[in-house]
DNA sequence: GTGAAAGCGCTAACAA
DNA sequence: TTGTTAGCGCTTTCAC
């Protein structure tokens, strides 16, 4: 009672196995769950540590049985919702199968992110999530020189395993749905850096959509800002003052999409009557603004569940779907409706 | 080149040792960034390294240095920017010192939170930062003994290390501030669960502000909810609908807050004519919104940033201020105004 | 069902 | 400066 413990807080196990008046492969064994121990020993360990107040050192299990029962996640910014729902109901998934999460931010920049997907590997991750498919080169070599399972989100890629939709075919449904009501011209303000794999499908989905009317985005309509609501107020400023003001502006999600209404107010532009926007994920707060936004509904928990469902299977080498495309869905609320029959201003 | 490494991705400091043609001291030294190894050398074990693909062990390093160079972090919920903005911050003051983040949901629950924190423990972090200052009463015991060191957020306490604001303060500054407007019956909306100290603080303030002015809040009229816009939505009706319809609705955060506004909207009371309503926080949208809300401004960032501050310095053996108080703004915006005349409805 | 003992891959004395 | 060596605290054969 006066020994090893109270020198320093650290029990072991070895400790807990002197107390119990078992080995340290029985301790083990409790620990582990293993069926194979008596029910009066197993009695035993317990009783020790609780008494001892034993806590189980995660590093020399991982060592000794090389596996670290935790699952990385690198995602650009914990800062929007985006990232952080699917994130949180990926944690709470993993969670209910033992294992804990390893949480990096990319800052949305490929290096960054390489050498975050190196810390967690140094830390003996048994799983991996990442955002997007396009990452620096050699990301996928190392994860897989590890042989570690990965799973892709956002976006999706036939190389890899993924869940996600098609950015591109949802920007051209919200597109489309713009054409019909009869606009011509267009304004896109998407979020910073525009070389992320989700902006430039969704800008490609566009382009197409516009094209097949025979119509084409200007290229001072289209401007990126970062994923402030004033920033994307500035952005609406700046397409409303241009060379071709636009009667539709497409933002990359609802918080742009917010912004920019505000700058369409401020110039008592009405919406939809003189300018429609749209947004893109269906925030909790879309359908609640002063002009309802239409935009395109993602399940974002789903993406994370099920990102969390195809690591534990493999893990647990059970069969899941390398792939899997969620629908996002169009809905049609009052920030938008038909184009006006003069341009504004 | 064709042994070891080959057979399982798996290349260890005995390797690179062996390739560069030195101990597996010089490799660590290397690693470690120790003064003491001579150039040529340091470039061959660098090499050597960069040849092998080599990728450190963290857990066998945290074993036999007992430094896991990793942090924990519980808090309640991801899912809000309330949690995830501080968090963001912490993460990136961390990471600059090297550390990684290991983070964990209590989703409100105390006994959660303690077995959160074990896990934590048991995975060897050097340093701990918690939400709130009521936890279970085996937590702070468990730190202690373990000598983590630990930081409080959002709600001071005397007794231990903290980063926050006061909240009871906070809510008399609001509740003030409606008083001096003439309002005499009041609402509060609360997040759920009404038990975290935050929410009861803030209560206690809003009480005795309340009291100061002969006034007092009708228990009918305390509801709370979960964090959403419909719930605080639903809120809302309940308090128009209750027996002593208040004129002034004190909300737990702007998204309560707004959900609370689109009912009294449904309900065709002005804003603030009829009815005033404050929120908590001061998120981007707030002042975005139809009804620009009235609210308490807070510095999420620094929350996150002074917790990591003073965990690195206390780790790092340099003197930091225990606890730091920060000073919520009163932000007074469109969403609270005089008390009318006659009592609503 | 249980214990002895050999590592897991690294760091940190201690020598040299 | 560098190498040798003894662990760090656990899991996991392999005997019994």
């Amino acid at each position: 009672m006066s020994d090893k413990p109270a020198l320093s807080g650290r029990v072991s196990l070895e400790d807990v196995a002197l107390l119990a008046g078992v080995s340290t492969a029985t301790v083990s064994r409790v620990l582990n769950g293993s069926a194979t121990v008596r029910q009066s020993r197993r009695e035993a360990v317990e009783r020790a540590c609780e008494e001892l107040g034993y806590v189980i050192n995660r590093a020399a299990r991982t060592l000794a049985s090389r596996r670290s029962m935790s699952i990385g996640a690198v995602v650009p910014t914990l800062a929007t919702e985006t990232f952080s729902r699917p994130l949180a109901a990926f944690q709470q998934k993993i969670h209910q199968s033992g294992y804990t999460l390893l949480l990096a931010n990319s800052d949305f920049d490929p290096d960054t992110e390489l050498k975050e997907v190196n810390k967690l590997v140094e830390y003996g991750i048994d799983a991996l999530m990442l955002v997007g498919n396009s990452h620096h080169p050699r990301l996928w070599e190392r994860i897989e020189q590890q042989a570690i399972p990965c799973i892709q989100t956002f976006s999706v890629d036939e190389r890899y395993p993924g869940v996600g939709y098609d950015n591109e075919q949802a920007a051209g449904v919200l597109t489309t749905h713009l054409l019909a009501l009869g606009h011509k011209t267009f304004g896109v303000i998407v979020g910073t850096p525009p070389s992320n794999d989700r902006v430039s499908d969704r800008l490609t989905g566009t382009r197409q959509a516009l094209a097949a009317a025979g119509l084409n985005l200007h290229e001072a309509n289209l401007i990126n800002c970062a994923f402030t609501m004033n920033q994307a107020r500035q952005a609406m400023f700046r397409l409303l003052d241009g060379p071709h003001p636009p009667t539709a502006v497409i933002c990359g999600n609802d918080l742009l999409a917010f912004g920019a209404m505000r700058a369409a107010s401020e110039r008592y532009l009405r919406i939809p009557g003189d300018i429609s926007i749209t947004g893109f994920n269906d925030y909790e707060y879309a359908e609640h603004l002063e002009h309802p936004l239409t935009t395109m509904r993602v399940e974002l928990d789903r993406i994370g569940e099920i990102a969390a469902d195809y690591l534990l299977a493999t893990l647990n080498g059970e069969p899941a779907a390398r792939q899997t495309l969620l629908q996002p869905e169009l809905i049609v609320r009052g920030s938008t409706g038909s184009a006006p029959r003069a341009a504004i201003r």
